[in-house]
Formats: C-alpha cells, sequence, structure tokens
DNA sequence: GTGTAATCGAGACGGTACGTCAAGTCTTGTT
DNA sequence: AACAAGACTTGACGTACCGTCTCGATTACAC
C-alpha cells in the first residue's frame, strides 16, 4: 500500500514482532536486545534497523501486532446504560492487562514512552488515539441520552476514568480487580452526573 | 546510626547522587551509565555497586537527596478551604513538575519503575508513601469538616486527583496548567462531594 | 586460504600485532593489556577476543610476525665447518637477543609459556619446530661429514647448545658474549665429537 | 635476629606463604591474588604488602620455606664416583619436579623472573647461588680426582648439566626421566673428560 | 526470460558500558 | 607498632550490544 514498504518482506516484519513479543515476556524489556531479536526471527541485524528506528519502536509495533486482527474500527459496547457498559469495558481492560504478553510489551512501552518524546508521540498517534476515539465516541452518545451533565468536559472524564487505572497497573500499588473498576466508573460518573442527579 | 553505613563515606555518597542528578538533566536516563557517574562524582564504579543495587536505585535516591532538607514532616497547607488548597498544591506541583532536573529523574525512575518491580516497592514504600500519607491526612480534615462524603474513599479520591496529572505529566499528552488543575480538582470534589451539595 | 580467516581485517590484525609488540617495549609484559592493545591499534577489544584466545597468544603471534618476511623456510649457513657455523650462528642469535623489541616479547612469552601450557604447546610448534628443524638439519649435515659422532643423540645435542644460551638469557646469570658463545659451541663438539678425535 | 622483624608476627609470616603455596597449587600462578592469599591466611592485606614488595617476592619466599627445614648447608653426595654422583643428583631433582606444589610455584617463580629483573636478582642470591656453590663444590672435588679436565670451565659445565633439564621441564619440550639425566650427565662429562680419557 | 537493483541472512568491525576482580592505599579499632 | 578488617580509587578483565559496514545469495520488478 504505502510506497516505502514496496519490496519488504512481510515474513520477516512478522518474525521479528513475533520474536520481540516472546522475548519481551522472556527477559523482560531492559534485557530486549536488537541482537537477540534478530537471531530469534532469523533475520539480519540490519533488517531491523531498516524498518525501524529504535527498540521502542518494535515494541510499539508489537503491541499493534497483538490487536491487529480486529480490522475494523474499535467499538465500546452501548446497551444504553452508560455505567453498565463502561464497568464491562473496565473490567474487560483489567482483564486483558493480566495476559503476561500484553503486560510486559506495555511496560517496555511505557518505560519507553517515559523517556522519549518522540515515541511518546507516536504511541499517542498510533495507539492512544484510536481507542480514545472510541471511548469519546461512547460517552457523548452517554451525554446524549441524558446519562452525563450536558457540558461535561468528557477528555477530563475519560482521564478519570483510565488514569488511576493505568497508574495502579504501573505502579502495582493495587489488584486492577471489578471492584476497583466499579469504584472508578462510579466514582467518575457521580463527577459528572446531570444536573441534579443526585440519590 | 544503622550499622551497616558504619564506614560509607559520606562524601561519595553525596557526589554520586549529585552526578547523577546531573547526567540525568544532561543526557537524559536511557544515556545514563554508571561508568559516567563515577567518572563525574570522582568515584571508583564499585563503591556505587557496594551501595545502590542498579542504576535505578541510584536515581531514586538522587530524588530523595532532592527533598532530604525537609527534614520534618510533609505537610499539606489547611486554611478550612479543601477545594482552595488543593488548588494550590495542584497547581505547585505543577510548577515543580516544570523543573527540568526533577522532571528528568522522575521520568528516568518512572521509565525503570515500570518495569522493575523491586524497585517500584521502593519507590512506593519512600517516596510515595509519606506523600501519600500527608495527602490522605489532609483529605481526612476536609472529610471531618464536611467538606467531603462521609463515608468517601479517600485512596480513590487520591487516585482521581493525581493519576490524570502524572499520566499527562509521562505521556506528554497536554500541558500541566492550573486551569487543568482547577479543573481536576473540581471534578474530583464533585465526585466526592457531601450528601445534597450539588449548586 | 583458510576458511575461517575468509572475513578477517588483515588491517586490523597488522595493527594489533604492531601495538603488541611497541608496547611490550615500551611498559613491559605484565603492565601490556588487552585494553591498551586494542587503544593503540584503533580497533575493539572484540576483535582481539575474536581471534586470540589470550594475551600470551597475541604476543607470540608478534613474535611470529617479526619474523613472517621470511617467506622461506629457515636453513643454517653451511661452509663445511660444522664449529664456525655453529659459532656464527650462535653469535648472531646472541645479537639478535640483544635487540629490546625481541627480547621483551619473547621475555613475555617465556613467562607465560612457563604458566600456561596450552601456550607451550603452541610456542614448541609454531616457533620452536621450525627452528629446531633447520638446527637438526644443519647438524645432520655435519654427521654425515664426519665431524660429529655418527650415534650422537642430535636433539640432545641441540639442548646443549642452546639451553644453557636461552638460561642465562632468561635468568640474567651473565651476557650474552661471543666467548659464552664459542665456549658452548666447543663444549658441546667435545661432547658429540667422533670416535677418536681428541686433539 | 634481624632489626626490620622486630615485632613481625611469625604467625601470620607463616600463613601467608602456606596459603600462597596452596593457592598457586589449585588456581596456577597467574590467578593467584594478594587478595585470596590474605582471605586465606587470615590476614590482612596490609600485612603482606608491609612485608614483601611484590606477589613474585611472596612466591620467592614460598619455595625458600619449602625447603626452610634442611638447616645445614646443601651438600652434594660424593662416593667417589662423580659419574653416578650426578646421576643420583639430576634424577632425584627430576623426582622433585614432579611435586606439583613445588613444580607450580617454580613455575610462577620463573614467569616472574623473566620478566622482573629486581626479582631475578633475589632468586640468583637467595635461591640459586647456594645450591650452585654446593654442585660447583662437588664438581670441584671430582676435577681434583682427576675425573674431570683439569682446566674445565665448571660453570660452563653445571650449565650444561642443568639449563637442558630446567628447559626441558619449562618448556614442556619432553619427558624428565632417568634416561634424559643419565645421558645429560655422559654427555656433559665427555665434553669436560680429562685427557686422553676416551674409551 | 533475463538482467539489475533493493533486500535479505550473516556476521566482522570500532565502540561503549556492563558488572566483577584485584591492585595498592588508607582508616578504624583491637591486641 | 603491628595487626585483621574492609572501604576507597583505579584500572583491567572478558562479555554483551550498539549501530555501521561489507559480503554473497535471493528475489521480484522492468525490460
Amino acid at each position: 500500500m504505502s510506497p516505502d514498504t514496496t519490496r519488504r518482506s512481510d515474513r520477516s516484519r512478522r518474525a521479528v514482532l513475533a520474536a520481540a513479543r516472546d522475548l519481551v515476556v522472556e527477559v523482560g524489556y531492559p534485557r530486549l536486545s536488537i541482537e537477540a531479536v534478530a537471531r530469534h526471527a532469523g533475520v539480519g541485524k540490519q533488517t531491523i534497523y531498516r524498518w525501524w528506528p529504535s527498540k521502542g519502536a518494535v515494541v510499539l509495533d508489537a503491541v499493534r501486532a497483538l490487536s491487529e486482527d480486529e480490522t475494523g474500527g474499535i467499538t465500546l459496547p452501548d446497551t444504553g446504560d452508560l455505567e453498565a457498559d463502561l464497568k464491562t469495558v473496565l473490567r474487560a481492560t483489567a482483564v486483558e492487562f493480566g495476559d503476561p504478553a500484553l503486560s510486559a510489551l506495555l511496560r517496555g512501552l511505557y518505560a519507553e514512552i517515559a523517556v522519549d518524546p518522540e515515541l511518546a508521540m507516536l504511541y499517542r498517534e498510533q495507539v492512544d488515539r484510536p481507542v480514545t476515539e472510541a471511548k469519546l465516541a461512547r460517552l457523548r452518545a452517554g451525554q446524549r441520552a441524558g446519562q452525563l451533565h450536558p457540558e461535561a468536559d468528557l477528555a477530563l472524564c475519560l482521564d478519570l476514568l483510565y488514569a488511576p487505572f493505568v497508574q495502579r497497573w504501573l505502579l502495582r500499588t493495587g489488584p486492577l480487580d471489578a471492584a476497583f473498576a466499579d469504584a472508578l466508573v462510579e466514582a467518575t460518573l457521580r463527577a459528572f452526573a446531570p444536573v441534579g442527579d443526585v440519590e
């Protein structure tokens, strides 16, 4: 599709991402080396350097590859009940983060992002934005349905919902369980409840 | 005081932390090497390896050293107005995070913590807990003063207040300005407002 | 020619041996470090470790390189007068051992050989054997010419000729001069004189 | 006895030499470290540095200690038959060199001597000279008894006898057996035979 | 079909840093 | 004063990777 991938070997690309994924899980992100990825993938080092600018970029790609099958746009469930839907989604996310492969990859990615502004930009645009759009869409629908304050700052609302979740996972300050997910949803919805909507 | 530090050279300890601080700012955390820290500190590498288990531990100590002078316990302002006090604190924190030295050190620390559970534990116990205690104390005072719901989960309340703040800083998803600080405080306080307290 | 040297950089090889030679002369064998050789040769340490198993092996190679230009086989002079020829050779060897570069290299080599059986084997096969063969050939010619006892043990004869010489040089028990060389030759030839050949 | 050993702890001295001997045998001379000697001997590093100038000096002392019990002067057997006596002595020396402890110590010592002129001097004076004197005395007795040429250079004679022997041991060019010892003695005595004494 | 040029695997290269070991000096308290 | 203990600076060890650079050997498009 894009012109700079004309002659690119898809076999090598997949092998590199798979090797990166496996090795991150096996030895951890800091001990992941381009050298080892090339070895495991049966690929020349130059092939990696040709297509990815850094170790972090490889891992970011590996993260994207994990959810590559979802060809269509991401959509959140919409049963009409915003609170229930958000709890469903947050609980599902908690389960996802329990996957050692995804978890190890994401930890490595966050470590690099914290420290590499370039990669942070790529992350925001390629990983974060699509899902954030989907989440915002669901919130907007809820807002239209009168389940959120009409002037609620939906971006801020998303921050309240997800940032504590990610932080708890990243710093391991507590378990990512359903109770936490539910409490987060409830508190956030209270903060952006429509007028007079307090029990 | 403690027996295992009997013969430790305080001169070397300070020099290492200062060198680590300076070098993180200068070249960034990933390019910070124990070798360079030793060189800049005029210290043998072995002295660093003798007293710190890893590069991350040195940086954690350097972060602690930045606030070492505050000998007394940490206390948050308490003017009686919880909202105003929280805004003051959050705005001040935003300013602090603008300091290149602190910012670079913390980014490095977060990068390592994301990926090193041992260091994460040290961080929680030595850096996070003291300030979290102080924040909780202020919230508890506000709760007693009727400015928070009597059954509010204060830990969750802190998460809503700070996690979005830290996440925005870490991922550079937006500016850390007074407007954001104020919006965070207001949303969080709405989520944990005392009964019937909606204007 | 040999398959394991296909991609080897000859430029690096020469630079390493030259640096080793120069540094041994400059600082002495015990203070010769692989690190310094690499630095002086403008070569990565790994390149040295890739092609030589130890410091001693580098020095052995440097010794070989000193006489590398002599492409042809080694041959001792044969004027028909064995005694005169041996004196010529031994005197010449004494002069050679006066060369600081050769002397320093050989001292280092002997020091390592004394203590490393592997290197000792390499030395015997790659350095000692060729010249020993040449010396034996000359003795054999003398024997055929009736200048040595027909049943003389020529290997032992060589030992008597050269071992005292090397020992005096190694332990510095005396000067390596023409008088000593001549005395050695005369005594040895007396020991292996043909029958009835006593003045 | 000597003034500079007034306060010297003999217990420490013995412990150091014993530790050096044991460690040389165990790990080989090049991997022998002052640090390990001190540890094994239960002695402070400073104590070693106070009394010995170098690792080589410690080993030289350890070699001397191995033959310390022989309080009296060294004397070679004198049965009246020089050839038989020399064969006895050389065969005995061959056996001695088979002792792993002595052999390992001597190899280390020779390695250092090859490269350290200071130590070489100490070796010549403290180890070599006494035994060389004894050997010379026996040769002189043989010379007086008419078993050697009256004008034989006895020092050279000793060189022919011992240097090939030491060289074979040092370079491992062959076994140190009785046959070699006998052959050496016979060849050397032929070289310095009294006039007309050829069978 | 057959060049031909980019990509591929492999891996040597000059480097930097790793974490460890030991050297030799210095300090502290004990005998 | 000499001792055991051990922290200190220094420097080298041998290893792992970095990112660049040749090497042939595919390989896939243009002719």
